[in-house]
RNA sequence: GCCCGGGUGGUGAAAUGGCAGACACAAGGGUCUUAAAAACCCUGGCUUUCGAGCAUGCGGGUUCGAGUCCCGCCCCGGGCACCA
């Protein structure tokens, strides 16, 4: 390029560089990977995102970059890097957008893909974008119902009438995973319970493996825990009480067998289907209204703890199997049916949630433990639900632990009365949306043979172009409206039938794209095995916190799946998985209007995290005064009117620097406040980098390696002490890119910088000897190589211009030399009674002997001995500090 | 209520139980310049009687030595929330 070209115009022109280079990149086809390359696989990868309108802001630039780098430095490692790049197109981000803005999904998604491509590109990312790939294509999504397939194929996939979850806003049904305290992922309503045919993966058929799997995966522990809580195992047993009078059993779900003896009364749901049957004659008005009450409570009401528990008395009695007492069944809506049985049995004397109950409606209490002998039921405040030693029943005497549990669970085997049964709280995954932009699920149903999967050849389901895409709200997706669509015939008897109109949630399809990375143009298959055992597991994930217990749960799951039908060599998609921090930006906004509704601006109630302060809207900012403006540190998001774009940045400072920034701000983990001053200290670094660098290539000599490594060489001490540095250099960022803490890696070359920068400082005008030029020369070749995962475009027009051809991308990251990295001399700190004393400075090889006597020799030691104090001990620790323990 | 994170200068942050504040940003001073910008150099936790003392949310403890480990609190962020 003919404007970099001046080389005394010291001013570093990011620009036409990074255009260059991107350019150059792109035409030689520099990340596109191969399979067959005898370098050893490496898999990076990022989750991949649904294209908004808005593209991505620099917050995105949190997980791309560092992967790009971490991704970049292993090519540089002799990796074959597998690093692709793809489209969440399906779902509900995609499709209300396209509705909000009056768009066709299908144009709308490819427009907005390639405006994030373009980004990406602009930023400097190493994808390799013949394998892009977009879940709401017909290529792909032919393979997401082909995994439908395979799940319903091995009993995986059933259609079940229960009450599920139903966003009214989105207008369809939710899983447990996409519903967030009560609300819409999405869109942040209250969502509520509709009872409609629905399909779901059966993933509780899983939770042991999804518990198990998680032991020996590289993932940060909060996450492991997150999964492990939501898929809440929880041992136990089940218990039969016969209820009196009839011939019915009730049929709890306890963790706590032991405590049976105390079981004063029962609970059953309001929804539990044999509350019709206990109820008495004189209690059954009551019991249906305690009913309908019940149903017409939202979810959230129910489920708030602190509420005082209400419930209402059946009239009808259990019969306690271990010693046949009659105990009075209540129906209350603090048991939910839809965990465990829908029933439990009360033991108030070691629940608390009983005790609260038991003394509402004044319910007896029986103490199974007892801490003391004189510890009476009447006298607790509050439930045991440990210590003590069993004081009644078969069992006088047991401790209060897991063994005695364990003992009761067995003897009620012997007995008949009840199993020992692990329980989850994880529910099956609902999967069916009433909505368009999905895959179609690959179901007929016939009058004759029910549901009917529809046959592998016949695949994809081509999801048809509507006029009116918009959700209904009557439980049915617009597919239901298209006559052509849903008409067809029965694949086994070829009678009429009708096709299922559902489509499958967006968390389908990336449950497996992972996977169809390493094999993407694939025609027969999703992948071929051997493609895909090749690459994975994924070596590096990289992605958002918030997807804890949604898509990390939902791919795990889908690759058991697949392992066991023997497709995968592997159970686990993930082996190593980091979570980058949030980008929070300082934003306007104002006090809330006293008659201002929640939600009534459906896009910006996803993200807006305060009660008391609503966004300013752009139209906003001029009516509002400054002085009632009140800002906060809020995340970076186009719903908040807050987002910095790459591209503006790029154009402003440069990729190289905006990557910098990112990095060095602050650990990769922790949330972010972005500031424009610190991208102006990231581009100031790159600056100087690159002028220091131009002023020392003058001084290049191409074979400073045999000058270097020559016998006998002897260097002055600075130069040394700045090859030392260079070494030690190489092996930090070595190091620090490894363990993903790019913060510290740019700290140490911004520490060689300014020891470079000295060194020059002191070299002035004079012409240096040959061995200080192969020091420099040394340098001078190898920084761009260090630095090259960081700034790649600077670091290839550094190559460049040291007359070398090709890129840094195909370099070797260069090795360090231990002992040239080895320190000459360490500096002991002296200590008397742990305070710092003095300091002295030995040769690393001094003997403990000579550091102690010179030690004791120090001037400030010898004062701290005076008045008759003598040393009584002396902590020594080799190569960094002396205590001396004096009295 | 339970489960995870986290609290260190004016700011972002460093620190295998061993010199607290690396590296930066902002600030102040200087060099260069007619001037400014850029660049380069220097200073900087607090107090001080210039010996030193005090400092990593608070209070205890372990240790020769604690930002780091243990116990008890407080505050902030996130997740779960009547799961029997």
């Amino acid at each position: 390029m003919s404007d970099i070209r001046d080389e005394q115009d010291n001013r570093y022109d990011f620009r036409a560089t990074e255009a260059k280079w991107q350019e150059r990149w792109e035409s030689s086809e520099l990340f596109t990977v191969r399979d067959d390359d005898s370098r050893p696989p490496y898999y990076g990868l990022d989750m991949f995102p649904y294209p908004s309108g808005a593209g991505i802001s620099v917050g995105h630039c949190r997980n791309y970059v560092p992967l790009d780098v971490a991704c970049r430095f292993k090519v540089m490692q002799g990796y074959n890097v597998l690093h692709p790049m793809g489209w969440d197109a399906f779902g509900q981000p995609a499709e209300n957008e396209a509705i909000k803005r009056g768009r066709n999904p299908k144009e709308m998604v490819p427009e907005y893909a390639a405006n994030y491509k373009r980004q990406l590109k602009l930023v400097g990312i190493s994808y390799d974008w013949s394998r892009e790939v977009n879940s709401s294509t017909p290529e792909y999504y032919r393979w997401t119902q082909w995994m439908f397939l395979l799940l319903h194929k091995r009993g995986l996939a059933y259609r079940a009438n229960t009450p599920i979850n139903w966003c009214p806003s989105c207008k369809t049904g939710l899983a447990n995973e996409e519903v967030v305290n009560g609300r819409c992922w999405r869109c942040n309503s209250l969502v509520e319970k509709r009872p409609m045919p629905q399909w779901f993966f059966k993933i509780t058929a899983y939770a042991d493996r999804l518990i198990s799997g998680l032991e020996d995966i590289q993932w940060p522990e909060g996450i492991k825990a997150l999964q492990s809580n939501w898929i809440g195992r929880s041992e136990g047993a089940e218990v039969d009480f016969k209820v009196a009078g009839t011939d019915d059993t009730l049929t709890v779900f306890t963790t706590r067998p032991d405590t049976l003896w105390g079981a004063t009364f029962m609970v059953v749901a309001p929804e539990h289907p044999l509350v019709d049957a206990i109820a008495s004659e004189a209690q059954r008005a009551e019991v249906q209204q305690y009913r309908e009450r019940a149903q017409r409570s939202t979810e959230m009401e129910r489920q708030s703890a602190d509420r005082t528990k209400t419930g209402v008395f059946t009239g009808g009695y259990a019969i306690n199997p271990v010693n046949d007492e009659l105990i009075p069944i209540w129906v209350a809506d603090y048991v939910l049916m839809g965990y465990g049985t829908g029933a439990i049995m009360a033991v108030p004397a070691h629940d608390q949630r009983d005790f609260e109950f038991a003394r509402k409606y004044h319910i007896s209490i029986v103490l199974v433990y007892q801490t003391s002998d004189d510890q009476t039921a009447d006298a607790l405040n509050e439930a045991l639900p440990a210590g003590g030693a069993m004081a009644l029943g078969p069992f006088t005497g047991a401790p209060n632990d897991k063994s005695t549990v364990g003992k009761v669970i067995a003897w009620l085997e012997e007995r008949g009365q009840g199993k020992g049964l692990i329980n989850y709280r994880i529910r099956d995954w609902l999967i069916s949306r009433q909505r368009y932009w999905g895959a179609p699920i690959p179901i007929i149903h016939c009058p004759e043979h029910g549901a009917v999967p529809v046959p592998e050849a016949d695949l994809p389901v081509v999801l048809p172009d509507v006029d009116k895409y918009q959700p209904t709200g009557t439980g049915e997706s617009p597919l239901a409206g298209i006559p052509e669509f849903v008409n067809t015939i029965c694949p086994v008897c070829g009678a009429a039938a009708k096709r299922e109109t559902d489509t499958m949630g967006g968390f389908a399809c990336s449950s497996w794209y992972f996977l169809r990375f390493a094999d993407p143009h694939n025609t027969e298959a999703p992948f071929s095995s051997e493609a895909v055992n090749r690459w994975l597991p994924v070596d590096l994930y990289v992605g958002g916190a918030e997807h804890a217990v949604m898509h990390l749960l939902y791919a795990r799951f889908w690759t058991k799946v697949l392992h066991d039908a023997g497709y995968l060599n592997f159970d686990e998609p993930f082996q190593r998985l980091r979570n980058q921090g949030m980008l929070l930006a300082w934003t306007a906004g104002r006090k809330v209007v006293a008659d201002e509704t929640e939600g009534d601006d459906e896009e910006a109630a996803s993200d807006e995290p305060l009660e008391d302060w609503k966004v300013l809207k752009p139209e906003e900012k001029l009516t509002v005064p400054e002085d009632e403006r009140i800002y906060r540190w809020v995340k970076m998001s186009k719903s908040l009117y807050n987002v910095i774009t790459p591209d503006e940045m790029a154009e402003k400072y440069g990729a190289d620097s905006l990557r910098l920034y990112g990095l060095f701000v602050a650990p990769f983990e922790d949330t972010v406040q972005w500031s424009d001053k610190g991208i102006e200290g990231a581009s100031k670094f790159v600056n100087r980098v690159w002028r220091l660098w131009n002023e020392l290539r003058t001084y290049f000599v191409p074979d400073w390696r045999t000058v270097v490594s020559q016998d006998g060489l002897v260097l002055p001490d600075s130069d040394r002490a700045l090859r030392r540095k260079l070494h030690q250099t190489i092996r930090k960022v070595g190091d620090d890119l490894e363990n993903f803490r790019f913060n510290t890696c740019i700290a140490a070359l911004m520490e060689l910088t300014n020891e470079v920068s000295l060194y020059r400082n002191a070299i002035g005008t004079s012409t240096p000897e040959l061995g200080s030029l192969a020091v420099l020369s040394e340098l001078v070749e190898l920084l761009p190589l260090i630095i090259a995962p960081i700034t790649p475009h600077m670091s290839d027009e550094m190559w460049e211009r040291l007359g070398k051809s090709g890129f840094t991308f195909r370099e070797s990251f260069p090795s360090y030399d231990d002992a040239t990295a080895a320190e000459e001399s360490v500096t002991i700190v002296v200590q008397v009674n742990g305070k710092v004393r003095d300091r002295i400075v030995v040769s690393p090889g001094t003997t403990q002997e000579e550091v102690e006597r010179l030690a004791l020799a120090c001037e400030k030691v010898a004062r701290e001995l005076e008045g008759g104090k003598t040393l009584r001990k002396v902590i020594p620790v080799p190569g960094k500090l002396i205590n001396l323990v004096i009295s």
